[in-house]
DNA sequence: AATATTAGTACACACCATGAACGAACGCGA
DNA sequence: TCGCGTTCGTTCATGGTGTGTACTAATATT
């Protein structure tokens, strides 16, 4: 029962442990229902919002390209790029310098759908940084950076 | 062009945007990836894995209880109680107050997948928070105090 | 020319979640 | 006590998410 809550010599508290685990976990189901939300209002699953995000600066996109974005097999791409087709959101197209290409471009219908979903999106992070003072804003940006870097450098200790 | 860095009135600069957006896609990303690799690791499905980690203070859950807990559908618990079932790690008892109720309770086994399972997690937690300087670690306890209130705030507005 | 590699697709499978329907058991009010 | 409403866990069908395999056609390499 020693535990300090300050960093008194820079040892890891039990608190700190408990609380860090709690409020990551926490963060994760509020991420993890706005996505939910997101694709109910515009019924669209889940994955085929994150591959429709996907199209931005370049004319086409290819399912190989798609995978490796999305860190998910190609096969997988094939069903989702047929979801957003019969969507309407994306066309098909062949790539004339290889035939075994299909090179795939947003619709009008698909380009609207995007914006709305980007829109949607914007409003809801706007609504949580403006829920946080000005002053605070700073520092967590600051934060998050730093949790950022710590977890990316666990992560490569995994593989 | 005119978009400051620093809070000037409060208000939201677009970099400030951009940089939430990203850091807590990647965060997200992070999380899921460490979820993904004690799944494997322990070679148990993710669900499976939060039902056993619900099994602690209380000698008995049930069914209803794990579901209300995990906010999942009561049907889909019974899918993930037969798969720790048949894993050795709970065992069934009947209740003797009300035979409708199934009595779910951690058997030896289960009790050391759960201290595995869970000193790995208390690991891997605790290397991202040893790679923080101890400085920072506080004002980072605060951010996310901070974040996971807008968050929430955020969140019931939605519902 | 022969062989190796690549791109997208179809398919089977596992995981994850929902809701509906069901039978058995319980709770409640007349 | 009885009839009805509610509850519990289970089964089943369905849809979403992801993997890996096998395949064909096309391209790249030796």
């Amino acid at each position: 029962m020693n535990e300090r809550e300050g960093p008194e010599n820079g040892e890891l508290t039990h608190k700190q442990r408990h609380q860090f685990s709690q409020m990551l976990e926490k963060l994760y189901q509020c991420c993890t229902d706005r996505q939910v939300y997101v694709s109910e209002k515009f019924e669209i699953p889940q994955a085929e919002l994150r591959c429709l995000l996907l199209f931005g600066q370049e004319r086409y996109l290819t399912a190989k390209g798609i995978a490796a974005r999305l860190g998910i097999a190609r096969s997988r791409v094939t069903m989702l790029v047929n979801g957003l087709v019969d969507k309407g959101f994306i066309s098909k197209v062949p790539d004339p310098a290889d035939s075994r290409v299909v090179l795939l471009a947003l619709t009008p219908a698909g380009q609207k759908a995007q914006r709305d979903v980007t829109s949607m999106m914007d409003t809801m992070r706007d609504e949580i940084l403006n829920a946080i003072d000005p002053e605070r804003r700073t520092a967590l940006l600051q934060s998050l950076d730093t949790l950022k870097t710590a977890m990316e450098r666990v992560s490569e200790a995994l593989e």
